[in-house]
DNA sequence: TCAGCATTACTATATTTGTAGTAGAAGAGA
DNA sequence: TCTCTTCTACTACAAATATAGTAATGCTGA
């Protein structure tokens, strides 16, 4: 059963609900980067779609509903990741690191903590 | 003059053209990934749309039109790489690239890769 | 020259996305 | 109990997306 794929409205709610963990919808659109303004209403029909979609699921609380993930941000990274990189490079992670690596993308700190991190994975 | 962004059909279409370099309707169609089926007036539909985005640019030859892109794969990388990075990766390449390294997303070959990118890097 | 094929122009339609309003139910304080 | 505030349910609607058909046009080979 595959994970439909989110709107880039959406999204950004997923992002809002990762913050807090799980939360209603009032919870949800605080937590909503601030230049994202959007009315509650529309908050709350992005959250029904989201659980169409198997995003997220919901259970009633009292008055109102409480929204969670259905999964995490690791795996919702991951996955946009793979995309792509499948659709980008070739298929090839290290293609997207080069390209990186090769567009000054990186400060010479991240280089370093990026040496320690090989070296760390060798020596394992 | 931002560039307005492809829908992911539209996307494929330029995958395609790049791949070709340019060419026209027919040419574009064939070039399109083989699991990608779409009607030859479909990819005539996308490509007067995506020109309309200011993502290619016919000219007439003859009877028909032969597209060009008008931004690199390069760039277009670019674009959606920053996104990514800003919306999962709290806007740090290396974080992107340290998720990479401890989800073992590299062969062993390709952790050597790195390390001698990361080395030339250094020695410039 | 004429029939046929390729190609564009135009139109069409279902679905998804982005955004929000209104009505009604249900607690909560007075 | 009555009113006020939440909150959900339902509806709406314009724009964008995904997909493709039909009509018209203009080469091209026989």
């Amino acid at each position: 059963m595959k994970t439909q794929a989110l709107s880039a409205a959406e999204t950004e709610v997923m992002l809002a609900l990762w913050e807090i963990g799980s939360g209603s919808v009032a919870d949800i659109q605080k937590a909503l980067k601030p230049e994202r303004d959007i009315a509650y209403t529309t908050v709350a029909t992005l959250l029904s779609r989201m659980e169409a979609k198997g995003a997220v699921s919901s259970k009633k609380a009292g008055r109102s509903y409480i929204f969670s993930p259905l999964a995490t941000k690791a795996d919702f990274q991951q996955n946009k990741l793979s995309g792509l990189v499948q659709q980008f490079f070739e298929g090839r992670p290290s293609s997207l690191a080069s390209h990186f690596i090769k567009t000054n993308s990186f400060s010479d700190q991240e280089l370093t903590e990026l040496r320690l991190l090989l070296d760390q994975k060798e020596n394992k």
